[in-house]
RNA sequence: GACCCUAUCGUCUAGCCUGGUCCAGGACACUACCCUUUCAAGGUAGUAACACGGGUUCAAAUCCCGUUGGGGUCGCCA
């Protein structure tokens, strides 16, 4: 068994791509004897990039996908990148020509799209024009130096094309919804539907899994599979992954939905177990109502009943509670150890950069708390913030009369009680009897008043660590004006 | 528009093949309560779906037909 993943690279692996990888990999590795291919169809060379195809192996190792034969480690069909396999496509164009099982084509953009503007007909066929010439009168025109295309002859193909999908019953493809198309451009470089069919045969694979987008392109390239009497691969289209616009209207997700990188989302903190466990869930159910699982575990019982066959809508919310449930599942050093990434200089002030250790317990406490890693510098700006001004859930809290009047009696005590070395046991006794509040409204106060913020890890976690200079130039910023 | 795919809570889905155990189960989200002198987390409960119309049958979410809805494709992009 073999299955290929064959993004072409231009720009990050996206998340309909790495679904598309993810499930040819469960697919292959489920069997014995599979091996899984990485193939770069950069066929499209202006938009192709060697910048993108390193993104891509990246994501993909990121998300625990390694292949067997690709363009960095070889393999016996290689090479694996269009590029480099140029003079192959070439040579079978040639079969294709000589067998006039494909033509030249000379019209120019201009004429095609002249002739279907003029032709009245609610789907333009192209002329006989190119189809019909003699191989003489085609190698005068390119004597002269016209350029061309090469298209397929789709009138010699079957009135229609069967195929059996894995999840889905036979489907037949009539041919008339295709034309002569172009397998190989005026600049040397084949089309998609061409090498794609060509390196499937020629790598020998045996199965195709792709999204549901393909389904068309199936037909094109079952016929070119026909003109080389080749035997196709065994197909697999999955429901598309779909995302909402700002009104509402469902489409095939994209980068206008959002953010659709593998790369960003790993970047801001979406732990990669997090991330393909929440993918691997779109279209395809693991059995026994199981929510949480590694794709090892998705391999080892991987079955195509559980597909289904219907597009699934991408839900953010449901990502961040699968991180989460990882990030709470994590050991307190795990936790630091990655949180020390998010927490830089750049991102935090240097005191605190510099304090980090005495902090642990305070930000162990946030794994329970954020959705995203790169959350975390905001949340512990409660902890190094000297706040020149009320944050807005300050504000808020300060928004009820009562509440801002015991506000101010206790900022006014802290002021008085909050010295080098003091312990909060004490000055919350202090501050209890100086004031006479007690209950919510107290702590309350004091939690505004020193840390700026209406929630937070326990407040002798933070009054005991914070250094007594934050405080009391936090306290000291706010007035009764502000 | 043509062709193809598809149809269970707002979302991801179980059940459908092998009709009855389904006045439809789980999860996310949402709501309420409990816990908690913060916010969460945790616990408990709740709201919420078989697209519609015809058949077949003693019986249909499950089988058949049609309608409607949604999506995809229609490039010298992949």
């Amino acid at each position: 068994m073999r299955v290929r993943f064959a993004p072409s690279p231009t720009g990050d692996l996206h998340l309909g791509g790495a679904r598309t990888a993810l499930m040819n990999y469960a697919f292959t590795k489920a069997h014995s004897n599979g091996k899984f291919i990485l193939r770069i169809e950069d066929t499209d060379q202006e938009r192709s990039s060697r910048a993108s195809e390193e993104a891509i192996s990246k994501a993909l190792k990121a998300c625990g996908i390694l292949w067997d034969e690709g363009p960095d480690c070889g393999g016996a069909l290689g090479p694996y990148r269009q590029s480099e396999r140029l003079d192959i496509y070439k040579n079978h164009i040639d079969t294709l020509l000589e067998n006039r099982k494909a033509y030249r084509c000379f019209f120019t953009d201009d004429e095609l799209a002249q002739m279907k503007e003029t032709s009245g007909q609610k789907i333009f066929r192209l002329p006989d024009t190119y189809r019909s010439l003699t191989q003489d009168a085609a190698q005068n025109l390119v004597d002269q130096g016209k350029p061309y295309t090469i298209r397929l002859d789709v009138s010699q193909c079957a009135s229609e094309y069967t195929f059996k999908d894995m999840l889905k019953d036979s489907v037949v493809l009539p041919s008339l919804m295709v034309d002569d198309f172009v397998i190989y451009r005026s600049n040397g470089f084949p089309t998609y539907n061409f090498a794609a069919a060509v390196d499937d045969h020629l790598m020998e694979m045996t199965h195709v899994i792709r999204g549901e987008e393909h389904l068309s392109n199936t037909l094109r390239q079952l016929m070119v599979y026909d003109a080389f009497d080749w035997v196709p691969p065994t197909f697999l289209h999955m429901p598309l992954i779909m995302g909402r616009d700002a009104e509402g209207n469902p489409s095939k997700l994209s980068k206008r939905h959002g953010d659709v990188s593998v790369l960003t989302f790993l970047e801001k903190g979406v732990l990669p177990e997090a991330f393909t466990n929440y993918l691997l869930t779109l279209g395809y159910t693991y059995p026994n109502n199981v929510e949480m699982y590694s794709l090892d575990e998705l391999i080892s019982g991987f079955d195509l009943q559980y597909f289904s066959k219907s597009a699934a809508f991408w839900d953010i919310k449901k990502l961040y509670w699968y991180n989460t449930e990882y990030l709470k599942q994590m050991s307190d050093d795990d936790f630091f150890d990655l949180a020390k990434k998010y927490l830089t200089p750049e991102t935090v002030p240097e005191n605190f950069y510099n304090a980090l250790e005495t902090f642990k317990a305070c930000i162990v406490y946030y794994k329970a708390h954020i959705e995203l890693l790169s959350e975390l510098p905001e949340h512990l700006a409660l902890f190094f913030d000297p706040a020149q001004e009320l944050s807005n859930e300050s504000k808020t809290y300060l928004s009820d009369a009562e509440n801002a009047e015991a506000f101010w009696r206790v900022q006014d005590a802290l002021l008085e009680l909050i010295r080098p070395d003091c312990v909060f046991s004490e000055v919350l006794n202090q501050v209890k009897e100086k004031t006479g509040l007690k209950g919510k409204r107290l702590f309350m106060s004091i939690r505004v008043a020193l840390t700026n913020a209406s929630s937070g890890p326990e407040l002798s976690e933070i009054v005991d660590r914070v250094p007594t200079d934050w405080l009391l130039t936090r306290l000291r910023a706010f007035n009764r004006e502000s």
